[in-house]
Order: C-alpha cells, then structure tokens, then sequence
DNA sequence: ATTTAAATCATCCTTTTGGGTGATCCGTTT
DNA sequence: AAACGGATCACCCAAAAGGATGATTTAAAT
C-alpha cells in the first residue's frame, strides 16, 4: 500500500480511497496465485495404451457379419479352420464359407492377410 | 476490510493495524488464486505409442538368423512363401526350409500362430 | 405371404503350407 | 585341415487352406 501510495504521489494527483489499493492487490495476489498453482503443479502425464475402438462403420460398410467376424477374431488368434470349427461347434466346411466370404468382403487371399488388413481397418486390435 | 474489522470489533478488543488486514487478504487470494490454478489446469495427457523395442536376447536365444527373422517380417505382412521367395530372390523351397526352421524354433506349426507368439516375445511390431 | 440375409453344410478341385530328409556351398572357428 | 553354422535348393508326402458352386434352414424384413 506504501509502494502504492508512493507511485500515486510520484504519476498522479487524485487521493485514491484504501478500497481501491486493497482490491489491486486482490487482483495482483489472486494472479500470482494462480501463476504459482500452474508452475508448481507436476504435469500429470498419463500413459494411455492404444485403446483400441472397433470401427464399426467399416464394419458395416464391408457387410460382415456376426459370425464371420468371429472367425476373423479367432483366424487372428492364429487358429486352424479345424480348431475354430470346433470352437464354435460348426463343421469345418462351414468354417470355409465363412471364411472364403470374409476374404472376398476384404479382398484379401489369404488368412494372413486377413488379419494385416483387418488390423489397419481397426476391426481387431 | 470492513468485515474483519467488523469481525475484529465483534471478538476481539485489539485494534489491528490496516498492513495486517492486508496481509491476510493477501494470503487469503493468493490461495484462492492457487486454488483456481490447480481446479482448472487441464490435466497433461500424454500419448505414448507403444515404442517397439526388438528383444534381442530372445532372439538369440532362440538361435533365429537374419534370414530366418527376415522371413518372419514377411511373413506377419501376409506374404505368400511364394512372394517371400520373389521378394529374397530365392527359391520356394528355401523359404520353406527358413519358415520351417522357424517354426521350430518359436515352437508353433503355423505361419499365423508365427505371428501371434512373434509379438508376444517382441520379435516383430 | 414373399423376399432377403445369415448361417449352415457339402462336393470338387487347386494351391499353399508344413514336415521330413538329404545335399551342396561358403565363411568362420577351432 | 577339419568342424561348424548359415544359407541355399531339391524331392516327397500329407495336411491345411482357398475358390467355386449349390443347397437347406431359419429368422427378419417387406
């Protein structure tokens, strides 16, 4: 207020009321306040795993449906037609349909590239 | 300062001086202005890609040779061992030979379940 | 009621893949 | 010089995968 009060008396005039002093240095206070709650504050640095999140829409755009991602899922998983006719209680011709038509709907020749393919379409992670 | 002197008047018998007043306005907003600091700090989310690091130990481990670990690249990219044997200039059967080598090694008996336990041991991305 | 889409299974045929074995060549190590 | 690991290739056989086509059943949509 001292300092205040002085410079008033150095650039102005005007007698200026204790209120308005005290609400400058409201103002200046609160500022450096805040000015010392953001440079003292540790970053908070969080680690997020690639979340993966199902493109649905191309999902839909591709037209595969439920059981043929299933398979697609478990062809990823790295098994055999055989082992996932077994798995989901078909028999394995079926497991060739779905799979022949899961290749045509991603264009694709090949279960291996089924996955590359599938895994940049984000329809698994 | 109305207030606290009020609140001075009201429960105590001292009389304050107004530097004391202000100190406590001080600290008072200077808290506040902490406070606020913190509240409304948009916490610092840090995306981290999952930086693939190659396992080299397990690689040696594993006794696999460059060649070898040069067909596992290509065969996570879904490539045929016929478009591997293009690609390395090579014959069919020797990409069979490596493949088959390989997958003695990481003790799979297929090219896809290659892949998935490749990416567990941080072989490949 | 008819159409449609999904899921199921089959048959036939071809290509790809995997397993086993053996052989040659070439550097490096012993 | 001999041994060794690596890379290369061949041949054989069996299993797995892929492509094409057709058929049946069932549930949902029109």
């Amino acid at each position: 207020v001292s300092g205040l009060k002085f410079l008033e008396y150095r650039f102005f005039v005007r007698d200026l009321s204790i209120e308005f002093y005290i609400g400058i240095i409201v103002v200046i206070f609160t500022g450096l306040g805040i000015w010392v709650g953001l440079k003292f504050t540790r970053k908070k640095i969080v680690f997020v795993g690639p979340e993966f999140v199902l493109d649905v829409s191309t999902l839909e755009r591709l037209e595969i449906s439920k059981r043929e991602y299933e398979v697609l899922e478990l062809i990823a998983k790295g098994l055999s037609n055989q082992e996932i006719a077994d798995k989901l209680f078909v028999s394995l011709n079926t497991i060739k349909t779905h799979s022949s038509n899961l290749f045509l709907k991603l264009e694709v020749s090949r279960r291996t590239q089924a996955v590359q393919k599938a895994k940049d379409l984000r329809l698994i992670p």
